[in-house]
DNA sequence: TCAAAAGTGTTCGATATACACCCATGC
DNA sequence: GCATGGGTGTATATCGAACACTTTTGA
């Protein structure tokens, strides 16, 4: 057997966005079993399996957390530098995780969006899961917190290629007030309300419904929803 | 050893694109050694090392190709279907090239730009290179047509991220109208010539030279160059 | 009546698009 | 002098950015 080749395990790691207080968060779960006392979090994966690619992967690890068969997902890099998995920390847990003797692992990064009030597979091999905001992402193993960084810059790129994505992140019926400040924490920056009012009525696909806010101590918002079948004709029209 | 997972040898590839009689090129090497009456054509890439990451290996395979050290280069995706290294044609390749039994091989795909006149390093493990016409890329092994037909919108991203790589494709003395055929060779359409010597005009990192073509048999063009300070200390005040 | 957030138009500058003729050179 | 490609300007449409007040509701 040549050993000038690697011969190396592959997992995926998933960056998964929600919205909620107003900012981005970042689902993490709890490294180690049920039983475990590891108490530090890291990003949802796992190794792949024979005979499965790795968007499949992906999707099962996101299945396993949400429930959610149907999940949109980009990939966006693989990582593979010889020392990510070379932390004792991290060596001891592959080792308890998966097996003895894992001497090189990389990983290839995908990114997905999520509301924040789906109900979570708790139940799953992920014991405990947390939303997390990006402004308070704690030191993460193996090179996550870099895997994180760089899936700041992708979401942005993703949307501008498609738009529809963002609603993934917003209850199905939501205010222009929540559209704005989901892009507002996308982008880092305040976008002048008027505006964007105008550029969502340049949306078709975002519909006006009849109903409005109740209960709220100021002027009450109408609700929009997203129209997947009128933004699919408009794509397919370009 | 737990089998569920794979652990599996991976590789890079790279589409490296020319330009060439007005037609994007793409880089294609003789699979088979020196001695090898094999005829097929593919991109060039190799396995990786140990102790290499997949950014580091795919500067080595086009530096072993070019001579170029640094080269611009762009990861663009990982192919791992399970499926893409079972041809029976492909698997004895894998036998012949590298060793046997390679039961599985995900690949990390890689875009880079060059120059067409360029001396390629034939003496070098490939031993025929060629650039191919992308309207005219013919069967290639494994999962490499997919890998180009991806590459080819991701050339364009790469592009409006960042204007300045298209001149490696180009020699350092250009004229307009090749800059131009470039770009329309890129986008695959017509752009009005005078409309694009504004947008050229408005690039402060293309530089006009005081030469101009000799011996045509037509009104001699301009020759321009590009800028690598120009443009990095625009980029910067962005 | 006050606090709090919703909703609404206009102007300006920059950028992209459409479009046609004269110029320089070698043969 | 003609064939070949080089080089040039203007008018219009579109898009994004700046900017402030009135409306609705519950407390």
């Amino acid at each position: 057997m040549n050993t000038m080749f690697i011969h190396t395990y592959v997992s995926v790691d998933c960056v998964v966005f929600g919205f909620e207080n107003d900012q981005l968060t970042i689902l993490l779960v709890r490294r180690g079993e049920a039983d475990s006392h590891e108490k530090e979090l890291k990003l949802p994966g796992s190794l792949i399996y024979n005979e499965e690619d790795v968007d499949d992967a992906a999707h099962r690890v996101l299945f396993e957390l949400t429930g959610i068969k149907r999940v949109s997902l980009k990939q966006f890099r693989c990582f593979a530098s010889p020392d990510r998995a070379n932390n004792p920390e991290d060596m001891k847990w592959l080792d308890k995780a998966y097996q003895p003797n894992i001497n090189r692992l990389i990983t290839v990064a995908y990114l997905s969006l999520c509301k924040v009030d789906r109900k979570l597979n708790n139940i799953s091999k992920y014991k405990q899961t947390d939303w997390c905001p990006i402004s308070r992402i704690p030191k993460l193993p193996f090179d996550h917190n870099r895997i994180v960084n760089e899936s700041l810059t992708e979401i942005r790129t993703w949307i501008e290629n498609n738009p529809s994505i963002v609603f993934e992140m917003l209850p199905k019926k939501f205010t222009i007030s929540q559209l704005h400040k989901l892009y507002e924490a996308i982008y880092n920056k305040r976008i002048d309300i008027r505006n964007f009012h105008k550029k969502v009525a340049a949306m078709p696909y975002v519909i006006a419904l009849d109903e409005k806010q109740k209960d709220v101590s100021h002027r009450a918002a109408r609700y929009y929803k997203f129209d997947k079948k009128v933004y699919k004709k408009m794509k397919s029209n370009i």
